[in-house]
RNA sequence: GGCCGGGUGGCAGAGUGGUUAUGCAGAGGACUGCAAAUCCUUGUAGGUCGGUUCAAUUCCGACCCCGGCCUCCA
C-alpha cells in the first residue's frame, strides 16, 4: 500500500519515500506545558497518532517522538501566577496532557523528551553554529544570525523582503539582523537558568526541536509534523539551525502540517467563549466522539470544531458499535480504508469507506482509525456520576416487565419515560429488554 | 500591505472534465402494544462573473467573502 503525502516544503502531494525502509523516523513538535490542553492541541495529537499507526502498518519499525516544552517564559509566568514551582506545573500539566491525550486512543510516542532534560545538546548546537559562523553572542545573548543562511525563507515560501515587510516588531538592539532569533538567553536569579559558555541561561525555543530531535532521530530523519501556524517561524528557524549546525544535512524530509481549527465558527478564545480544553469536553462525551470528529475532517483542511458535531460524532460511534456487535477485529483492515489513509492521510474518505461495511471487516477498519477501543459495555452502559444505578436500572426493567406482561402500557410507558429523564434509552429486543446510557 | 488556505445540497464532508460520494438531519414505508434500534425508498449541491472545451463543481483568469501566518499560539 503506497503512501502519498503533501510536503509543505515542496508545496506537492509526493509519494512517501523512508531514508531507511527498515526504519522510519517521524517527530512532531509536542505541547508547552503550563495549561491543559485544548481542542486545536488535540487535532495534531490525534492527526499524527494516525498517521504513525498506519505507518506501523507499512513498515518494520518506526520511531515517533514527540517532545514536550517544560522550559518557557509561558510556564515561568504562569507558575509565578499560581505561586508554585515550575516544576510543580510543568508535571502537573504533562500528566493531565498524557491523560486527555490516552482517552481520545492516542498511543503514547515512543520517545517524548523534555527541554529541560536536554540542555547540554541545545548548548552543544549553539556552540556548533557558533563555530560556523551562523550565530553570534550579543549582551548575553546567542543569536542565530538568519543571513548567513541563503535557503532561509523555503518552508514558509517567503524571501527576506516580504519579512521585512510585514515586520511589526520592535528589534532588539542587540540583533544585526531583525530576522535573528534566539539560540540562548540569559537568566536572572529568578528564572530558571543552566550554566553555559554564556552565562547561567536558558535555551530559545527552536533550539530545542533542532536539539532533540537529532538525539533521538539523528540529523535527517523522514517527517516532522505540526501545525501549520508552527511552519512559521519555528519550523523554518529548526531548518535553519539543524542544517547550519551541520552543513549538507538535510533534517527532516517530509514537512506535514495540520490546519487550524475554529471553533463554533471562530478562532477559539476566552473572551469569544468558545474555547474548550479537551478535559472540559471529556466530561461531556466520550473521547473516541471527539477523535472521531477531528478525523472527519482531512487533516490539512480547516477543521470548524462544533458540540453539535461531536454529539453526531457519538450517535455515528453508538451505530458502529451496533453494527459491529460481537465481531473481532479481522486481522486486515478493508483495502479502501487503507488505500484512502495511504492518499495523504485521507480519513474522511476512509471514514466514508467503511458506511455499509459490518462485522470483522468494520471492526478492522475502525481500529485502523484507532476508534472502537473502548469496550460495549462500558461505551453504552458506563459508570454515571448523576444517573441511576446498574442494579436501579435493572429493577426498573423488571417492573416494567412485569407491567407489559399484563398489558398494563400507561404503567410500563411510565417507566420507560422516568428512565428516559434519567438518562437511560430501553430498547426492547427479541432477547429481552436492553438498556444503555444516553 | 506581503504570504498561505478555504468557499460543495438543511448540516457535516470527499472524490471527480461527462456517469451515485458518504454520513447526519428531513420525508415516506417496514418492524413494534407504543417506542427505541434496525432495514427499505427518497428530495435537495459546488461563492460571483468571464474563458477554454462537444461537455466544468472539477482546468484558466478576475472579483467577492471567510480564515490563518507575518509577534516563542497546534
Amino acid at each position: 500500500m503506497p503512501l502519498t503525502v503533501y510536503n509543505t516544503l515542496t508545496r506537492r502531494r509526493e509519494p512517501f519515500v523512508p531514508r531507511d525502509p527498515e526504519h522510519v523516523r517521524i517527530y512532531v513538535c509536542g505541547p508547552t506545558v503550563y495549561d491543559d490542553a485544548h481542542i486545536g492541541n488535540a487535532r495534531p495529537v490525534v492527526v499524527f497518532d494516525l498517521l504513525v499507526r498506519f505507518l506501523r502498518t507499512l513498515y518494520p519499525r518506526v520511531t515517533y517522538v514527540r517532545n514536550i516544552t517544560d522550559v518557557d517564559d509561558k510556564i515561568n509566568d504562569r507558575a509565578a501566577e499560581e505561586k508554585i514551582t515550575i516544576r510543580e506545573l510543568t508535571e502537573r500539566t504533562l500528566a493531565r496532557f498524557q491523560e486527555d491525550m490516552a482517552a481520545l486512543n492516542a498511543r503514547p510516542p515512543d520517545v517524548e523528551p523534555r527541554a529541560t532534560e536536554h540542555i547540554s545538546q541545545m548548548i552543544g548546537m549553539t556552540e556548533e553554529l557558533l563555530g560556523h559562523g551562523h550565530a553570534y553572542v550579543a549582551e548575553g545573548h546567542v543569536l542565530f544570525h538568519v543571513p548567513s543562511l541563503a535557503q532561509y525563507g523555503r518552508l514558509a515560501g517567503r524571501d527576506r523582503e516580504e519579512q521585512l515587510a510585514g515586520a511589526r516588531v520592535e528589534v532588539e538592539s542587540y540583533k544585526r539582523d531583525p530576522a535573528d532569533f534566539v539560540l540562548w538567553k540569559p537568566s536572572d536569579a529568578n528564572l530558571p537558568g543552566w550554566e553555559s559558555p554564556w552565562g547561567r541561561g536558558r535555551p530559545g525555543w527552536h533550539i530545542e526541536c533542532s536539539a532533540m530531535s537529532r538525539e533521538y532521530l539523528g540529523s535527517e530523519f523522514d517527517i516532522h509534523g505540526g501545525g501549520i501556524d508552527l511552519a512559521f517561524p519555528h519550523h523554518e528557524n529548526e531548518i535553519a539551525q539543524s542544517c547550519s549546525a551541520e552543513p549538507g544535512t538535510e533534517f527532516a524530509r517530509y514537512w506535514m502540517h495540520n490546519g487550524y481549527l475554529l471553533s463554533e465558527g471562530e478562532k477559539m478564545a476566552k473572551s469569544l467563549g468558545n474555547f474548550y480544553t479537551v478535559r472540559d469536553l471529556l466530561c461531556r462525551h466520550p473521547g473516541e466522539a471527539l477523535r472521531l470528529l477531528l478525523l472527519s475532517t482531512h487533516y490539512r483542511q480547516p477543521i470548524d470544531f462544533t458540540e453539535d458535531g461531536l454529539r453526531r460524532a457519538r450517535r455515528q460511534l453508538d451505530r458502529w458499535r451496533r453494527t459491529v456487535a460481537g465481531a473481532p477485529p479481522a486481522g486486515t483492515p478493508p483495502p479502501a480504508v487503507l488505500e484512502a489513509l495511504g492518499d495523504d492521510l485521507n480519513s474522511p474518505r476512509a471514514i466514508a469507506a467503511l458506511h455499509g461495511l459490518g462485522g470483522a471487516e468494520l471492526h478492522a477498519g475502525l481500529r485502523m482509525l484507532g476508534l472502537l477501543e473502548v469496550p460495549h459495555d462500558e461505551w453504552f452502559q458506563g459508570a454515571s456520576e448523576t444517573g441511576p444505578s446498574d442494579r436501579a436500572i435493572d429493577e426498573q426493567i423488571a417492573a416494567r416487565a412485569a407491567a407489559r406482561a399484563r398489558r398494563d402500557f400507561t404503567a410500563a410507558d411510565s417507566i420507560r419515560t422516568q428512565l428516559a429523564e434519567a438518562g437511560v434509552i430501553l430498547e426492547d429486543t427479541p432477547a429481552g429488554t436492553i438498556w444503555r446510557r444516553k
